[in-house]
RNA sequence: GGCCCCGUAGCUCAGCGGAUAGAGCAGUAGCCUUCUAAGCUAUUGGUCGCAGGUUCGAUUCCUGCCGGGGUCACCA
């Protein structure tokens, strides 16, 4: 139900029947139908005029004339008016947006959801921290963005998998083991001193090797690395992914696949060789040198000749090595072979999710991705940029000591999910982020997520206060759809049904745009309207919502604010941000 | 040096092909001191980094500069 594309299409079928010459099927592409800037200028705006002037040779208000003169006839429309340019102002007839509010009442839950995505599979990898430590600040946005976008899309009609990749076949994983055993010795008694440079510190892995010691007891002492370290890995790796998903968990983030890298290489799948095959099928691969990168040239750049990937075909800068020197597979040859799984299973979109710090490495991947799948798949990278901490509008200095930054859990504990949810998509991603522990908790007008989980819990508020005073009033779903809504006529109350009547295109548009942030920042206005129209009751009695007088008032007007907290609690599920019915 | 992102009101940021560029904070001026639950209303403030280009029309798209950040084989 989204009144936007409903009038796009009206204003199309008058551009047909406007019977103009020279009009070509794909002229109408560009006609869109809007809110208008300025309330002055009518309900709906459509640059039908303007975009179709130049194709049919005609100044834009001529046009106008002709189109207005048919969507005249539509029997919604009171006027059709051309202004500015050529604009087209649509004035729809009264009682056009109480109808709208009916809509909304009874789409109910669904109110918002599109079909735009047509149930296309997609898949958004998120997250994806290495399996090393516990998660931080820096892994927070990018957790809370990921499945923000994921819900957002399936709100919008697409079918769509979390996903969180594993790096677990790096050195890393073989640092956490070394790491890890040490903690083993600890725990049965022995005294391993200062944690030695390079391996991880951090107190996270005492239970790990506390685990570890009382599984094998002193077995694993004195054998040789090659032989324990498979084992440490594997059960410290679980450890540490456990941690993780229990971490998430605290932001309600559960993926629904979790991938090994190490998946791809280990066993009989060679599923690395099998996607290095494939490209190589395509005349991809080849054996060359690469020129060491301009400006700054590394201290130990050895010229050797190396197996690479025609990136430069798909728009990347350089070819890029698949093969370390030691024979390994590099992290993009993996890379590869996982997305290459991706599009094996269906995926014809793909999105990840990833720090601004790997801005460098978009343009291999969607080189990548177009190769590997002729073409067929779409991997949009989604970077998110740093988030600053403050207290009180100080910086929260972080020592660069490993092991001592804010953790994800520590800062979920102090200040709720809610707030680190809300505030992380309060923001485009690609904008750096300030987030304030105290400011996000404060509860005042200054603080958004308050403001917007306020809002819904005002609404219900106005519920409770209504079954309170007028015990009388039927106040169910069905007793509101067929309110007398023709008593909203106040233009406040108008201007909140326009708003609302917005919902849907802001979904889609940030469906489309894979932007999240959209919908935090609507429903900032929604909140803002409504709280407006509340506070308007203060001075003028006759607009409160509650109206011991007037039952039929009152049922509209609870029609509105029931429709308004619908709006709110959608939206807010989207961001995965709770909608609370009462802020004590 | 190459590549990517960002330069919009004093500050933090929306807007990303359309009509006089918006919001919050701060500032200013009132109101409220009580009720519908953590104030309310109004208002000041901008060569949309600079210069070209595309377009009927550019803050929005393209190119080049300037400024800030990120990144730059064999780490993940």
């Amino acid at each position: 139900m989204n009144i936007f594309n409903d009038f796009t299409g009206r204003v199309k079928a008058a551009v047909r029947a406007a019977k103009f010459d020279g009009l070509a099927a794909d002229d109408l592409d560009r006609v869109i139908v809007e809110p208008p800037r300025d309330a002055s200028h009518g309900d709906l705006a459509s640059n039908a005029a303007m975009v179709l002037a130049k194709p049919l040779g005609l100044k834009p208000r001529d046009a106008a004339v002709r189109i207005a003169a048919e969507l005249a006839r539509d029997p919604d429309i009171d006027a059709a008016e051309i202004a500015g340019p050529g604009f087209i102002n649509l004035r729809l007839r009264p009682g056009y947006w109480q109808a709208v509010l009916k809509g909304i009442v009874a789409a109910g839950e669904a109110y918002g959801h599109s079909r735009l995505g047509k149930g296309e599979k997609v898949n958004v990898e998120y997250v994806s921290a290495n399996p090393t430590g516990p998660m931080h600040i820096g892994h927070c946005r990018g957790a809370v963005f990921g499945d923000a976008l994921a819900s957002l899309l399936a709100a919008a009609g697409h079918d769509v998998t979390r996903e969180y990749y594993i790096n677990d076949a790096g050195a890393q994983v073989i640092t956490l083991a070394r790491s890890a055993y040490l903690r083993y010795r600890e725990a049965l008694g022995e005294d391993i001193g200062e944690i030695p440079e390079g391996l991880y510190p951090g107190d996270y892995l005492k239970p790990v090797g506390q685990a570890l010691a009382d599984e094998f007891g002193g077995f694993l002492v004195d054998r040789p690395e090659g032989e324990w370290l498979p084992v440490v890995r594997d059960r410290t790796i679980a450890a540490m992914m456990a941690m993780i998903r229990d971490d998430l968990k605290m932001l309600n983030i559960e993926h629904e696949v979790f991938f090994s890298e190490r998946s791809l290489q280990e066993g009989n799948a060679g599923k690395v060789a099998a996607a290095i095959e494939a490209l190589r099928a395509k005349g991809l691969i080849y054996q060359g040198r690469l020129p060491p990168p301009k400006g700054q040239i590394p201290d130990d750049w050895e010229d050797r000749e190396q197996t690479l990937f025609r990136a430069t075909e798909f728009g990347d800068d350089v070819d890029r090595p698949l093969m370390k020197s030691d024979g390994s597979y590099t992290y993009f040859a993996s890379d590869i072979a996982y997305h290459y799984d991706k599009f094996r299973r269906g995926y014809l979109n793909m999105i990840d999710v990833l720090g601004a710090d790997h801005g460098g490495y978009v343009k291999r991947m969607k080189a990548a991705v177009t190769a590997i799948s002729g073409g067929e798949a779409e991997l949009d990278v989604k970077l998110c940029q740093l988030v600053r901490l403050f207290r009180a509008g100080e910086p929260v200095r972080m020592s660069k000591r490993s092991g001592d930054f804010v953790t994800l859990r520590e800062l979920v504990e102090e200040v709720g999910p809610d707030p680190v949810r809300f505030m992380m998509v309060f923001r485009k991603n690609d904008a750096p982020l300030d987030f304030d522990f105290q400011k996000v908790t404060e509860q005042s007008k200054d603080n958004p997520v308050f403001y917007v989980q306020y809002a819904h819990a005002r609404a219900a508020s106005v519920f409770r206060q209504a079954v309170a005073e007028m015990p009388g009033v039927e106040r169910n779903v069905e007793a509101l759809i067929h309110a007398p809504l023709e008593k909203l006529s106040d233009s406040g109350e108008i201007g909140l049904i326009r708003r609302l009547a917005e919902y849907p295109r802001i979904i889609e548009a940030a469906a489309e745009a894979h932007e999240p942030h959209r919908i935090a920042f609507y429903l900032y206005e929604v909140a803002s309207e409504f709280h407006a129209q509340w506070n308007r009751g203060k001075e003028l009695p006759q607009l409160r919502f509650i109206n011991h007088d007037d039952s039929d008032s009152t049922l509209a007007r609870l029609a509105l604010v029931h429709a308004t907290k619908l709006v709110l609690s959608s939206g807010l599920a989207i961001l995965g941000v709770s909608a609370p019915d009462e802020m004590r």
